[in-house]
DNA sequence: AAAAATAGTTTGCATTGCAAACAAGTTTGC
DNA sequence: GCAAACTTGTTTGCAATGCAAACTATTTTT
């Protein structure tokens, strides 16, 4: 049993549970509600991407620049498999000779 | 709230929930169960003394050095706050507006 | 048209996890 | 009895990662 570590970064965790809640959301959202600079919540998001997590939706606010972000069924499955994990080791159950 | 980093890493979870089971362990049985290196072990027990969680007790065995470790009132406390963190993150109440 | 704001991305540094190399002694084999 | 191999850890060095400052590109304000 392995702890995924995409996910278990807490500013990665807070934004998969997010996701996990609603249709989508937008940078700035996730900006405001966690409270991490921009480069930090951009590059998380990259991360998460790469994963394929989630996916990133790229279109115009008017002429701003509108970036949101989606989670994706892989996202959701690891996301479920991650609280599993912990509470196997919360119960220790993840242990040999148990 | 702020997840602690110290007992966030996986191998010191299990660690600290391996130590808050027992009165204590030492070097070899924490390496057989976990199944890492010596030198990680021997940094990850490092990082949690200093954080002044657990006590590492040298002693002789016969002729060979041996070393174990016992969870402290400190790593206990800090060890359920953890759990509980991570359980407001679980539920989401970790956001504001709730 | 210059200055400030918006919306992100890229770069660079400091920290950390990890294993290989090292240390210090003990036991075994020849 | 001494060299080789084992035990029990620690230290060193590297690669990966989180984080914020600096940058890009465009738009809005003054």
């Amino acid at each position: 049993m392995e702890i995924d570590k995409v996910i278990h970064e807490p500013a990665r965790l807070r934004i998969m549970m997010i996701l996990q809640g609603v249709e989508e959301a937008d940078f700035n959202f996730l900006l405001n509600t966690l409270g991490l600079t921009r480069g930090n919540l951009s590059r998380h998001m990259d991360k998460l991407e790469s994963a394929g997590y989630i996916k990133i939706k790229k279109s115009f606010n008017g002429k701003l620049p509108y970036t949101s972000y989606q989670i994706m069924k892989k996202g959701l499955g690891a996301l479920e498999q991650y609280w599993q994990n912990l509470d196997q080791v919360r119960k220790g159950s993840d242990l040999p000779a148990e």
